[in-house]
DNA sequence: TTACCCGATGAATCGCCGC
DNA sequence: TGCGGCGATTCATCGGGTA
């Protein structure tokens, strides 16, 4: 029950058994695929264990979604367990078992960030013509409680995004070509193996590097290559042999991105926090300085004390320019601006080159 | 409980009891757009400190997942009641509530066709950077029973589709300008008003000239405008006496359309825009990968989120390109090189082939 | 007349830290 | 545990006004 946890390697075995002897609260995310095949043969037994009678269609289907609700009640509890207070957990699936997973999430308490749609670019198409072509399916991403602080680099995606922030709707083809693991003969090792794109994003997004990320449904271990790509640590869960064979495999066979600043995902929230005190302080400006509002008025003048003062309002750089403006709220660092030379210059430039100081001189 | 099925007009009342005043098994599809049950908290405001006009109706307040339940459980049933055996049902609904909706859909006997999912062009951003832009809404398609003979107008939707077979992930624009019903004052009459183009596709899809379409919570009526439109017979059920007039009005100035290729939607020609970011995830270049100016010499290394970095500029493909040259601007895609053996290629090579694959989806 | 600029707005579960 | 301060945060589209 509280045995230390070891990371980077594959537990062979039942997922609900081996979650339960994991050390709780220990795990920063959690990405789970898990089965939907709602047929299997040895799973059509009702809660208490007896035999369904397949006369009946509709106790025959109702007895099956209970049989998957017991086990997705069993797998999230027991994930739920392992997974820190601010941790994350994703979860795959399709119209077959994903609004089961998702109603059962909300009862146990998880929160839903988002559902994520996973539009696949070449989808396998329609044959009989009786339905739409099911191109997409859906991932849930939950906090562990309302009021987790949970990882999201909104930065990092908006970046991959080019400058423009990431949606709700992700366009990836399906685990295609050399990507897709065969065996000798030629055959799929593993019938929904996910692309490496999805994970990718799903871990950019959702973790830092050196978290714990754990998949409970490892498969050919898609989660382990990816995590380990991107400076990740991870753990996975999975039953079958010749899975966990070919997982290792690919996992070895991946390179470690050596410079670790190359995977870093800076945000400006993450970055200290510098008091305007500290740019009089240091002489950047002086008590008496006028700064400028981005019209270019003049309209406040510094204190010593690091407040500022603008017609009747006084205060911080921060209340002053929301009072200035008759708005709720002001970042007085972009709104206020000084004069130097015939420039208008944002007081950012004076917090940034403090920020620099500080880095170069190994603080934070 | 078995008056005789009067089409085209709108009751105005309740629509459980409504539901249940009316004949059994007298509709040929239902469209319902209930109450999502948002759970909005505080006031959101805009970077621009300007408000956002949040859904607060009454109509939307329940105090617990099981209030919402309990009243998703009594609508659905009296609209399973109504509902011919060979008909089918449509939920659109959010995150907030669809999971729970299509958990109780499977429960109560329905089976899913397909979920769709309602890909907005111009969704709402996300204001604070917390989570990714909730671009999308889900569609849940069921018929009554699995065996239900229902209808799919397959080659109607392909036709829709320039072609191609219609996929589960439709791509539609917010319902805004002309479209948008306004009051007097200039402010929007329903907060939630859906599309038409939307209504279209659910209606050409899954009904037949002719057949009753009914829309328990009717709002403005853009189930009945368009259902006017395609000559399909409608029933709208709603209390709010404003959105009724609005309604009455909007179908009275509607009329049929005869040249249903005129409601076509069609695909941009545009090339689909590709990040540079899809590229690292894509795994055609990785974290650590040196890119080359087009002189040969070594100047950028690839992060994992598709920035770049040369001597102390950082950022995207661009904005470093530019950088090094001290230039204004720069097309990074041309700019960039990467090694392939001996040979020095472009960047926007890689771009190409990702192109391509999406241009073949039909996606953009 | 046309082109450009600016303001408005859409089903949204939209901070964190220290005292 | 509550409160207040710091300071971070937006994309596509439409319509009206101006150059």
């Amino acid at each position: 029950m509280t045995s230390t946890l070891k990371t980077n390697r594959i537990y062979e075995g039942d997922c609900i058994a081996i979650l339960e002897s994991l050390p709780e609260k220990s795990v920063d995310m959690i990405f789970a695929d898990p089965p939907y095949n709602l047929q299997l043969g040895g799973d059509l037994t009702r809660p208490d264990n007896s035999r369904v009678d397949g006369v009946d269609d509709a106790w025959d289907k109702f007895a099956s979604f209970e049989a998957y609700d017991a086990f997705s009640r069993r797998w999230l509890t027991a994930a739920r367990r392992v997974l820190k207070d601010d941790g994350t957990l994703w979860v795959i699936g399709s119209y077959h078992n994903i609004y089961r997973v998702g109603a059962m999430l909300q009862d146990m308490g998880f929160w839903m960030l988002n559902d994520v749609v996973w539009r696949k670019t070449n989808p396998m198409p329609n044959f009989r013509g009786r339905r739409f072509t099911n191109a997409h399916e859906t991932l849930l991403w939950v906090s562990k409680h309302e009021d987790s602080k949970y990882t999201f680099n909104y930065e990092a995606l908006k970046e991959l995004n080019e400058g423009i922030q990431m949606r709700s709707d992700w366009t990836l083809p399906l685990c295609t070509g050399s990507e897709r693991l065969k065996d000798a003969d030629g055959h799929k090792v593993h019938p929904t193996q996910k692309p490496e794109a999805l994970l990718y994003r799903v871990l950019l997004s959702s973790t830092k590097p050196g978290d714990v990320v754990l998949d409970p449904f490892f498969g050919t271990g898609t989660t382990g290559a990816v995590a380990k790509k991107l400076g990740r640590k991870w753990i996975g869960i999975e039953r079958d042999k010749a899975y966990i064979e070919a997982a290792r495999a690919r996992i070895a066979a991946v390179e470690e991105v050596k410079d670790l600043s190359l995977l870093a995902t800076p945000s400006k929230r993450s970055e200290p926090r510098v008091p305007f005190g500290t740019v009089i302080e240091r002489g950047l400006l002086k008590a008496g300085d006028v700064l400028y509002d981005p019209r270019g008025r003049a309209v406040a003048r510094v204190k010593a004390d690091g407040t500022i003062i603008a017609e009747e309002h006084k205060g911080s750089i921060h209340k002053v320019g929301a009072a200035i403006q008759n708005a709720p709220s002001c970042n007085g660092w972009t709104f206020w601006h000084f004069k130097a030379g015939d420039q208008m210059v944002s007081i950012d430039v004076l917090r940034q080159k403090l920020r620099g100081e500080m880095a170069g001189a190994g603080l934070n």
